[in-house]
DNA sequence: AGCACGCCGACT
DNA sequence: GTCGGCGTGCTC
């Protein structure tokens, strides 16, 4: 439908030119970069075979012919004049690389977040797959026309009769080497059969041995409370149900949600079907590895941490349909497994589910549609629901699971708020209050650990002037620097910018600056200076930074050599260590006021998640939050552990604005290096999408333009405009009207957002 | 994206 | 009269 003229061109034809047409099979190529296509090419006799929908192929484009490699998604035989369509030059892939299901998904991920086909498919493919890594170019030695007759072959010199007598007996092909070996001559006599036509040699691609992990011996399943048995029972009625239907699970932390998923996952692996396991990246940690492996012994574990190679290999594996299990990050949605059954993704609400680059999908959105797609169930875990799932559980559109409880009726911990602006005001200067500071002494005396979390990176989060006020800024994006103090450096965190930590004020020159607001490194000192011989450690980017140190730290810590975890976000999610009787939460508003619609649910998500860190062994953990806000209804609603109330006035909040996750949302960010001519190309996009709405009698609200609160990044100026809609196919079908009229001036781009996470 | 065509201004 | 600016449009 996309490729006009030669579609045009052979309806149109008039009837006494109908003979000049004969049948050809044409192939519907798409392309990563413009022209994205889909156009037409002619599929020519010798490759009938090979082009089928999945396999790249190359392509001349243009005037001047240039080869361009492109997706094919389509063959179909049409009515065409002879020389209306380019022939396909080359065939890359022998195998498709997607289903038939999986490109039917990517043609629903292009048309509903508006990216171009070709570009799905480098996202949902990974390069090493597609740069065939860890893979040899060979030349491979078949029997040639002439073996076929034994007679010929008689003649041949006895050197040469043995070459062609191993050669017949392997049933493929074979390298030169082993024929060699076969055979036992020199490279002589088989070049000259190749010469002669007794050997036929073809280049091909041979995948490198590699040597797979052995099986371990399976881990039998542990005993379900009854609340766990019955949310099992949810999922396994919608299997037998063989239709698609999501289960919502929200169960509260430590109530054993894994072990549901690995029980409905060894029914489906019965079946002889497949399972894929999403998780965020953050909590892959070697832990949840074990786990899975324990419990299926040949589980295929994807990471952002592995070669081009070792994915290669992996997904080849997966292709070939020997994975049952596949545990990986937002890309494994994509994982081509054969006889896919069940689909799970847990921590439902982690953003990093949502790809912050072209495409911007949602493997959450992804994952449900694909389950749609397969007709099989998919199973979204949380303690802390999105509120988008949470809605639709509600509304019924979702089936509910809960687990109120935790395993073996282990109480949920006591969470205590102290109030920053009271406890402030004593003279005691540091980021722990004299409360936390008690309960830190009392844990260590009892033997317990601790986990600490701050949501700041660095030593301080502003490098300020005590002279003149001057904040130390990132030329590039106008936000403070950080200070890091090793190597002291000045740091933005919203780019790469970084400079030596200047010793004096740069504007004024008064020598000496003032380190304020606290990260992570400034806290790791203070906790050193106030437990003196108690062995800590500090969990964030910047620590975790060489491959293992992650791990490493993390088995520290089980075997109780470390006493204080501290750390960002990376220690909230996910970690199971019975022995951590306290947690506390430095600043609890570090997420709360940010000028963004979710603020108030990141904050009851992280609070509800660190709190989970404490209270899963035998004795009872305890939460400090230190908060400005401690009435705030978010921080209130963690301390109680009350998602369920959380979760219903934030929905209310939401319907007055009309924010997700009522209605839709999309978002156009406009940027570039020149303030006043972003804006002006900022404006007539939202024109244009004026004229769209009324053209098109779309009810829509358009907001903006205006600059985000991120209003200048990485040396460009932003503007965005929010778009809502209570449906979604207008606001596609607006965007998608648009799109053709915006020709953004040089220097200036611009991109769309369907459903943004944040308005940043 | 690349590469043509095309329609106006400064040159031998 | 020609060379060349980059605006506009197309690529099966």
């Amino acid at each position: 439908m996309n490729s006009q003229q030669p579609e045009l061109f052979a309806t149109n034809i008039p009837p006494w030119e109908l003979d000049a047409l004969s049948e050809c099979r044409a192939a519907k190529i798409v392309f990563a970069e413009a022209p994205y296509g889909p156009l037409d090419y002619r599929v020519p006799d010798e490759l009938l075979e090979e082009v089928r929908p999945g396999v790249r192929v190359k392509v001349p484009l243009g005037r001047g012919n240039r080869v361009m490699l492109g997706y094919c998604i389509a063959v179909s035989m049409v009515k065409q004049a002879p020389d209306a369509l380019k022939s396909v030059l080359e065939v890359l892939d022998v195998e498709p690389l997607c289903t038939p299901r999986l490109l039917e998904l990517f043609q629903w991920m292009s048309r509903y977040y508006i990216a171009p086909l070709g570009q799905v498919f480098e996202a949902a493919i990974p390069a090493g797959v597609r740069a065939a890594a860890g893979s040899r170019q060979r030349v491979m030695l078949y029997p040639g026309e002439l073996a076929a007759d034994p007679q010929r072959i008689a003649q041949l010199s006895d050197k040469q009769q043995a070459v062609m007598g191993q050669l017949i007996l392997t049933a493929g092909g074979v390298t030169i080497d082993q024929l060699q070996k076969l055979a036992n001559c020199s490279t002589g006599p088989i070049n000259a059969l190749r010469e002669s036509g007794f050997i036929d040699a073809r280049q091909e691609r041979i995948l490198n041995e590699f040597t797979t992990t052995p099986d371990l011996p399976p881990a039998p399943p542990l005993a379900l409370s009854a609340d766990q048995r019955q949310a099992l029972n949810h999922v396994l009625e919608a299997l037998d149900s063989a239709k698609q239907q999501t289960i919502l699970l929200h169960g509260v932390t430590g109530s054993g949600k894994t072990e549901v998923y690995m029980q409905a996952i060894h029914e489906v692996i019965s079946y002889g079907r497949q399972a894929i396991v999403l998780v965020p990246e953050i909590s892959l940690t070697p832990q949840t590895r074990q786990r899975f492996l324990a419990r299926f012994g040949n589980v295929t574990v994807l990471h952002s941490h592995m070669s081009p190679v070792e994915r290669h290999h992996q997904w080849r594996k997966i292709s070939a349909g020997a994975s049952p299990v596949v545990i990986g990050p937002r890309s494994a949605i994509f994982a081509p497994l054969p006889r896919l059954g069940l689909i799970v993704l847990d921590e439902e609400h982690e953003s990093s589910f949502k790809q912050d680059t072209q495409p911007r999908y949602h493997a959450r959105d992804v994952a449900l549609h694909r389950s749609f797609l397969e007709q099989i169930p998919l199973v979204l875990g949380s303690a802390t629901p999105s509120l988008e799932s949470w809605k639709r559980a509600k509304e019924g559109s979702y089936r509910l699971a809960s687990l109120p409880r935790r395993v073996h009726n282990r109480p949920l911990p006591q969470v205590t708020t102290i109030d920053l602006r009271t406890e402030k005001q004593e003279p005691n200067r540091g980021a722990i209050t004299r409360p936390l500071n008690q309960a830190i002494q009392e844990t260590l005396r009892d033997d317990g650990q601790v986990i600490l979390l701050l949501n700041r990176r660095g030593f301080a989060t502003n490098i300020q002037c005590p002279q003149c006020g001057h904040v130390v800024t990132c030329p590039d994006c106008d936000l403070p620097l950080t200070h890091h103090r090793d190597g002291s450096k000045a740091c933005c965190h919203y780019c790469d910018f970084q400079i030596p930590t200047p010793p004096g004020c740069p504007k004024c020159n008064f020598q000496g600056v003032r380190f304020t607001g606290l990260g992570t490194q400034r806290l790791e000192i203070e906790v050193a200076q106030r437990y003196p011989g108690t062995r800590i450690a500090r969990m964030d980017s910047d620590t975790m930074r060489k491959p293992g140190s992650h791990e490493r730290t993390l088995t520290d810590f089980r075997d109780g050599k470390i006493r204080i975890l501290l750390g960002t976000q990376m220690i909230a999610k996910g970690l199971d260590f019975p022995n951590v009787l306290l947690v506390g939460v430095i600043n609890a508003d570090t997420a709360l006021h940010f000028p963004d619609f979710r603020a108030s649910e990141k904050t009851f998500q992280i609070v509800t998640q660190v709190a989970g860190r404490t209270g899963r062994g035998e004795k009872a953990g305890h939460v400090l939050v230190q908060t400005y806000s401690p009435d705030h209804p978010a921080i209130v609603a963690a301390a109680k552990h009350d998602f369920i109330s959380f979760a219903n006035t934030e929905l209310q909040q939401r319907a007055q604005f009309g924010y997700p996750p009522h209605g839709h949302l999309a978002r156009v960010i406009m940027r570039g290096p020149d303030l006043t001519e972003t804006e002006g190309f900022a404006e007539s996009v939202v024109r244009k999408l004026t004229a769209t709405r009324e053209l098109q009698g779309i009810d829509c609200r358009i907001l903006g333009p205006a600059p985000p609160p991120l209003s200048r990044l990485r040396g460009n100026y932003r503007f965005h405009a929010l778009l809502q809609t209570t449906e979604a196919e207008p606001l596609n079908r607006l965007l998608v009207k648009t799109i053709p009229d915006i020709k953004p001036p040089k220097d200036i781009q611009y991109v769309i957002d369907i459903d943004p996470l944040d308005t940043l």
